[in-house]
DNA sequence: CTACAATATTTGTATATACAAATAAAAAAG
DNA sequence: CTTTTTTATTTGTATATACAAATATTGTAG
């Protein structure tokens, strides 16, 4: 469905306006399948982000700032999913020894569990919602984003 | 930059794993940029879109379920949005004569005023941020982004 | 060494979002 | 006409987000 039939929208929209409301659209309809996956397993797409990011880190712990700069949502309060995923057990924090204004954030076994549990799911889902584009498409896709968001 | 460097990502990123991460990226970007011109009309984004679909209805007034279908983030809370803005005097909310369920929901002329003040710098700022595409890539884009969303 | 600046993180507060449950009115069924 | 179902909206609750202020530690200048 074209973007203003999504939207319903009453007036005629512009080019630069519909690129807009297409983009911020689709990533709404985005996390919304993928909150859908991750429903079952209590984790909010920023949590499990931060554990992506925490897996990649392979053992090495990751301070807050670290994580925050790697986050697709930058503004996201890290402290407080840390918080969350240590209730849960998913990672564990510490200060860091040589400079204790640092906090080590490390991914636990049972994070790890949970993220190769989803793996398998996460990746059919990308799959899946992709393959209404050949590759070409996704590259020509990728390429446009990525002019689009630099200066 | 590349998604994979926005993200600083420590691990390789296949097509649609880019694709996916590149689009949550790129809207959260035109988010944050876009508040930033809300800011001082003291509107969140949500809270502008409401008044955009109520002026699209030109006089007539908008329930809450009209509203919410034609939102873009369509889940949003229309009720408690709509609280905000009778708060601000930018709408105003009566109960249907016709179906008391249903509530009636119309732009102010305070509204109108703030909508108007709005637009040159709205208008402005969407063909800025679109500046760095001809007109074939954002038509491009656009036809992509339908294609990718479409099943 | 002390004062000041910079860095890293946390906390407070207001608002926003997600989702389920509650409420209320209208429409449909019996 | 009463009961049930559907429709429209609101409310409760937990979590998330935005942003400013607070706290704590380290680094730097005099």
């Amino acid at each position: 469905m074209k973007i203003e039939d999504e939207i319903k929208s009453t007036v005629a929209l512009d080019l630069p306006k519909k690129i807009i409301l297409n983009i911020m659209y689709t990533q709404h309809i985005l996390s919304e399948k993928f909150n859908e996956i991750l429903k079952p397993y209590d984790l909010s797409g920023e949590q499990y982000n931060v554990l992506r990011i925490l897996r990649g880190q392979k053992g090495n712990p990751a301070n807050m700032c670290v994580i925050q700069e790697r986050m697709v949502a930058k503004t996201s309060n890290t402290t407080r999913l840390v918080d969350k995923l240590l209730l849960k057990e998913l990672v564990t924090r510490n200060v860091c020894p040589e400079n204790r204004r640092k906090i080590e954030v490390l991914i636990t076994q049972k994070g790890l569990d949970v993220l190769a549990d989803l793996d398998p799911k996460v990746n059919d889902h990308e799959k899946v919602i992709t393959a209404k584009l050949d590759t070409n498409e996704l590259e020509q896709l990728n390429h446009l984003l990525e002019k689009f968001r630099n200066q």
